[in-house]
RNA sequence: GGGCCUCUAGCUCAACUGGCAGAGCAGCGGACUUUUAAUCCGUGGGUUGUGGGUUCGAGCCCCACGGGGCCCA
């Protein structure tokens, strides 16, 4: 990449360019033309931002020390007293630390092309002396500097925070003037990590299955779709992972997990974004009790990671602990009391309609169907006003193929749903191991796609062929990494994402 | 998909009832050897998201479109 001398990007003639963008590409130019480098390949740094302020954790005003660094990071502030520079340079994580330029100390020439060349925005590296200055501030007493690389964009003011839509567009500004940004970005690290490492404690094994592939399944939701030219083919991108997971427990890797994308073709909003991280775990000879307690395990030791403690602080203020148990409830009893008259799996589809109605509820005409309607009156009734983690157990047996039936209730399977703030958080289930079971839920969800509802998956005859070699009985967990993070910190699914999809301007 | 809010200088925002488009920071020129968003003097910078319309006159009112945010479905 070139950009040709005293042009800047897509623009003809310079008098459209912002002004101060003119005067940094002039800058650079004129550095170019008497032999200095704007852009160093790279500048003899011996220490951190962070290891000099931690190797000087209190010095006294206006001391001197013998040691000698050489430090770079970006200029986030600049203050000229003529004789006399102070710089205020950042590191990524925030760390800063003075640079004092003195006319004594590196010279006339040196000085003024400090003040010709250096801009807020740009890194700079500098050498010299750790000191104290007048005021007690921990800086570096340069006896030499350079530029170690040029920025020709002004930087937004830091003493405000930028606008939502910079914010999105243009992560690494927010990065750099938003505080909070940068923990969001530490918080989601150490919730990754976590969650990673407790797994592999449990034994645990990470693998990849394919994101491509030439059918999608193990959830219902719109795929996006994509076309391979060497074998000209559709393919799918995935929508979940499950089913290549459960293949992996059928091969013997009998306790496995991935942490990975996944992609739906639906609607972008504060809690959906096309692209999103999701964790699945499958745990052969556990059942859906078993991963819920996983599951519990793993959001209170993420929680734990991020902030040291299951006291959970949101962005509005307000609070709520993660730790200890967590309630359980059931579907059909919980959504009777709030509706208060009884529905169970018995309950007829036209009365179940008829509370919808009851309830303003606009059921899509695919989905009417009984299990789907008792869910909509339990999310309308209930879901939505769960705020501290609770796991809502025993769903219809309509909408959750791959799960099994109930041990000993009829109509429901043995799965839960893991609602936190009034969104679902993730599921488990025991999982559906019988072949000739899958493959009724298979066609019974064919059904429902031949009649129009995109969400519903197809027959996978491979998938099935894999469970006819013999499946052991398991637990499995899905559990989004956004929406744990929403939940973790009572932010929008944009902020927890480090680049979210935004439409081309 | 529906509703509400929003888009003005590099950034963050003002602009009364429709009447000369402004401020802070950033920039440019100058002064200053201990500043902390330094201070002081001087100074440049605008296709008000895009396209139409109403009007003597539109950043402001109307219509359409686009972007972002929030709420609802």
């Amino acid at each position: 990449m070139t950009i040709p001398v005293s042009s800047g990007p897509e623009h003809d003639d310079e008098q459209s360019l912002p002004e101060q963008y003119r005067v940094r590409l002039a800058k650079r130019d004129r550095m170019l033309a008497e032999g200095r480098e704007p852009y160093p390949v790279a500048v003899p740094i011996t220490h951190t931002i962070g290891q000099v302020r931690a190797a000087h954790p209190d010095l006294e005003p206006g001391a001197e020390t013998d040691d000698v660094v050489g430090v770079a990071g970006r200029v986030v502030h600049l203050r000229n007293t003529g004789k006399l520079c102070f710089v205020t340079l950042a590191d990524g994580a925030g760390e800063r630390l003075q640079v004092m330029l003195s006319l004594a100390e590196v010279g006339e020439e040196s000085l003024d092309s400090f003040k010709a060349d250096v801009d807020l925005g740009d890194h700079l590296f500098a050498h010299g002396k750790v000191i104290s200055s007048r005021r007690g501030e921990l800086s570096v007493f340069a006896d030499t500097w350079q530029l170690a690389a040029k920025a020709l964009r002004p930087l937004p003011t830091l003493h405000k925070e930028s606008s939502e839509e910079t914010r999105v567009r243009q992560r690494y500004l927010d990065l750099i003037a938003r505080p909070a940004a940068r923990e969001m970005v530490r918080v989601r690290s150490a919730v990754v990590r976590s969650i990673r490492s407790e797994l592999h404690e449990r034994g645990f094994l990470e693998v990849e299955t394919p994101i491509l592939q030439t059918q999608h399944g193990g959830a219902a939701a719109r795929p996006f779709v994509t076309h391979m030219n060497a074998y000209d083919i559709d393919l799918y991108m995935r929508i979940a992972p499950e089913l290549f997971l459960k293949r992996a427990v059928v091969g013997g890797i009998e306790r496995v997990f991935e942490l990975n994308r996944i992609f739906r073709n639906e609607g972008a909003d504060s809690t959906h974004s096309p692209e999103f991280a999701m964790l699945e775990a499958y745990q052969a000879y556990g059942d859906y009790m078993s991963i819920a307690n996983l599951t519990r395990e793993l959001v209170q030791a993420a929680a734990l990671a991020a902030f040291g403690t299951t006291e959970v602080t949101l962005a509005d203020g307000t609070s709520y602990d993660v730790g200890g148990e967590w309630p359980q409830l059931d579907m059909y009893t919980a959504t009777s009391e709030a509706m208060g008259m009884t529905i169970s799996p018995e309950t007829p589809l036209d009365q179940l309609m008829a509370h919808a109605d009851a309830a303003g509820l606009q059921i899509n005409p695919a989905h009417v169907i009984p299990g789907k309607v008792a869910e909509e009156l339990f999310e309308h009734h209930v879901g939505d006003h769960l705020w501290e983690p609770t796991f809502v157990m025993h769903y219809p047996v309509d909408n959750s193929p791959l799960v099994r039936a109930h041990r000993s209730r009829p109509g429901v399977v043995e799965k839960w749903d893991l609602y936190v703030r009034g969104f679902e958080l993730g599921t488990g289930y025991s999982e559906l191991v019988d072949p000739v079971v899958q493959r009724e839920r298979f066609e019974a969800q064919a059904l429902l796609a031949a009649k129009g509802d995109h969400d519903a998956m197809r027959v996978d005859e491979d998938f099935l062929e894999a469970m006819e070699h013999g499946m052991p009985p398991m637990g499995g967990m899905g559990m989004g990494l956004d929406r744990l993070l929403m939940a973790l910190t009572g932010l929008g699914i944009r902020e927890t994402i480090l680049f979210p999809l935004v439409k081309p301007r």
